[in-house]
DNA sequence: AATTAAATTTCGCCT
DNA sequence: AGGCGAAGTTTAATT
């Protein structure tokens, strides 16, 4: 379905204009952002009350509750996703109260004036990635292969094995085949299980033994207990210190050796 | 200082435009509004990378930063208050770079097309009080009788006496009555004179010597004076500790004792 | 300035 | 749904 404009703003509007603007917004789950004089109270975990002032309040389409303030990083008031929302106006005074169930909780706002509001309708599908990418960490792993073990030596990379791509391939300090899977979150069952059907799969190929290394920032307990039952290993792996020896690395012009990266 | 207009608002402007506005109002320190199409670049603690999409971007006057999607409690990109801010048009894409020296990171913004932008002159003088009821924090007295002092045991609360009710009533570790009065903000005069009035009820009724203890978050200079005149006795007493204390005190099934029915 | 502890923590993952 | 642990945690209090 086509959304209406994607934005909709009314500067200096009156109380009511204002009532009919959230209310349809609230009811279309559109973003909306006001700016002007009000007060609030919370009741639930805790109690608070914030007296008179210009602040900006955001509502979000999850039913998320913002009170920013001119200054600090987080918001004075605040309501997480998932709220119910109710509005009246009672004496020339906007209510808009958010109420959530678990815990049960309730930010109360009040606006006598307003300077601006506007409801958003927000196209954002952008993917957001956090520290490196698991093709970063795979990289940082080529270029400093000690961050998996001391002698490490990686073969290749991507390399296809039976059903998909092996992580990173390689060789211990003892000369044995070593198959690496790099999770770049915690790692769950559904890696290690990965790991052990790359494992079998060189070892009927190679008929060597092979180890199974998950490299990860961290496993789930009984992960960890599924790992050990199916003889592979845990390694530890910082995707923080991987953006790091990536970043040394591309510097002392590893691209040359393996590609380019797209920006 | 300048006190100019507190808000100005532009909508669907050209990159040009918005350079300007942002510019003037980073320099003033004013709070800034931008939503529009954007993806962002964070280097420091950790890297991360947001791809294109909608997003309204907030910079308060105090150097913090905040990237805002259309949903979640928390910003997907952000910057603490301190940073320093360059801004530049690159090839019709409009930079907005927002540096902190400690720790050494920085985020970078990049609009190439705005739908809104928004400067504001928010005043808020208005205080935040995060705390407790006056009944929360008799509750906490219960639960946690050392925090009034160590070895008191409360009797009963909310008894009545002569000319109203007593907050808190117990006894001392040598035996001694003791009566509370419980201010939820700082003691005031009548405070120490309702607590004196309750104190004379109950000495004359149960002809024993009896301690009156004010407890609050603090007391006035002169009332001090009046309390020690009086015989009197303060007790600081910090509510959101007691909040806290007796959210503890919940968990461990208090309700049980002191919920329902009195004791 | 550095360290510790609390937060209306929020958020994600696992039981 | 409840519990545990991490976070680019942030923020306030304390040494």
């Amino acid at each position: 379905m086509s959304n209406s404009k994607p934005l909709t703003v009314s500067v200096n509007p009156n109380i009511e204009e204002v009532e009919k603007i959230v209310k349809e917004a609230l009811s279309q789950h559109k973003m909306l952002l006001v700016v002007g004089n009000c007060w609030v109270h919370y009741h639930g975990r805790a109690t608070s009350k914030l007296k008179p002032g210009e602040r900006v309040l955001i509502i979000k389409e999850d039913g998320s509750l913002l009170v920013h303030r001119s200054v600090g990083y987080e918001p004075v008031n605040w309501q997480p996703p998932g709220c119910i929302f109710h509005t009246r106006t009672n004496n020339k005074v906007l209510e808009i109260h958010a109420v959530r169930q678990k815990p049960p909780e309730m930010v109360q706002v009040f606006f006598d004036r307003v300077h601006m509001v506007s409801a958003l309708s927000l196209k954002d599908e952008g993917e957001f990635a956090l520290y490196a990418s698991e093709e970063d960490m795979q990289k940082a792993i080529l270029a400093e292969p000690s961050l998996l073990e001391e002698g490490f030596k990686p073969i290749s990379f991507e390399k296809k094995v039976e059903p998909g791509f092996v992580d990173v391939y390689g060789v211990d300090t003892n000369g044995r085949l070593v198959v690496v899977e790099i999770k770049r979150k915690t790692a769950g069952k559904e890696a290690v299980l990965q790991l052990a059907k790359y494992i079998e799969a060189v070892k009927t190929r190679t008929n060597r033994e092979v180890r199974g290394i998950l490299a990860a920032p961290n496993i789930a307990k009984d992960t960890q207990r599924l790992l050990e039952t199916l003889g592979l290993e845990f390694k530890a792996l910082n995707p923080k210190k991987c953006a790091e020896i990536l970043k040394r690395a591309e510097i002392r012009g590893l691209e040359a050796y393996f590609g380019e990266e797209n920006s």
